[in-house]
DNA sequence: TTTAACTATGCGCATATAAGCATATTAACA
DNA sequence: TGTTAATATGCTTATATGCGCATAGTTAAA
């Protein structure tokens, strides 16, 4: 029951469910582009993907400078995915977190058609 | 989304986990079996069955005294639906909810061999 | 080795939540 | 109509939560 609440607990947030939404369309991403596609603060998004990892519900890798987050796929932990897919279901149609998905699209292309170019000033992903 | 986070927020409590898995076990039942059973104060058992109310995940009916809360079966009310079916498998073991279940169903047995012959002071329902 | 980019975390504040006590409300019965 | 049983609710206190600011840790590049 205890991991019941807590998974419960993670998912009763709306940047936490957001947050849920967009990794589950868009696979792994890393906190910088999950803020910016947010519109959220750093502490906010690194704050709240800890939550969502401590309830497993993500997983987090590091690649050089980036820690990309994904959701658990892991079958072992059953009763994650049971809720995840429910959770996808009820989101399907949500207006806002379709705009994170946009913004994060945006992103992507950007960064793939190089940084620097474009005066951005963080690193690229080279 | 709002209305996700609230069912979520209904569920991150294991008082709440609880009262569900009870209803779901049980059926109908009276808050005052429902304290009885679950050990809990008025104000607890109240307050709690009112925030799953709020959340679409239980339905209550007067009948005289008695308050009778069930689990919300209205499938046009889908998504409680869905939550709730994981809930009921993730909680299928649950040793507290178990005992809650046994606890009930002695004072359930009580009620109608009759309160006044066993000295019980309320009023047995009849 | 210094610097910069990315991410995590300690601290503090504002707000939300849980639950006890006392009391209000509702329904039935004497 | 007054009383009693069952349930709900206002008030209060303790605890939990969300998040900003500042800072620390980690990695790679200069």
């Amino acid at each position: 029951m205890r991991k019941a609440v807590g998974i419960f607990k993670a998912l009763s947030d709306d940047t936490r469910l957001r947050l849920i939404k967009l990794l589950e369309s868009s696979g792994e991403v890393c906190v910088c582009d999950i803020m910016e596609a947010m519109s959220i603060s750093q502490t906010r998004a690194s704050r709240n993907l800890n939550i969502l990892k401590q309830a497993g519900l993500v997983v987090d890798r590091r690649d050089k400078h980036w820690i990309y987050y994904s959701l658990n796929k892991n079958t072992a932990e059953e009763c994650c995915g049971d809720v995840l897919k429910v959770l996808v279901k009820w989101l399907e149609t949500d207006e806002e977190i379709g705009n994170d998905r946009l913004r994060l699209s945006k992103i992507t292309r950007r960064e793939q058609a190089g940084r620097a170019e474009n005066g951005i000033k963080r690193q690229g992903k080279k």
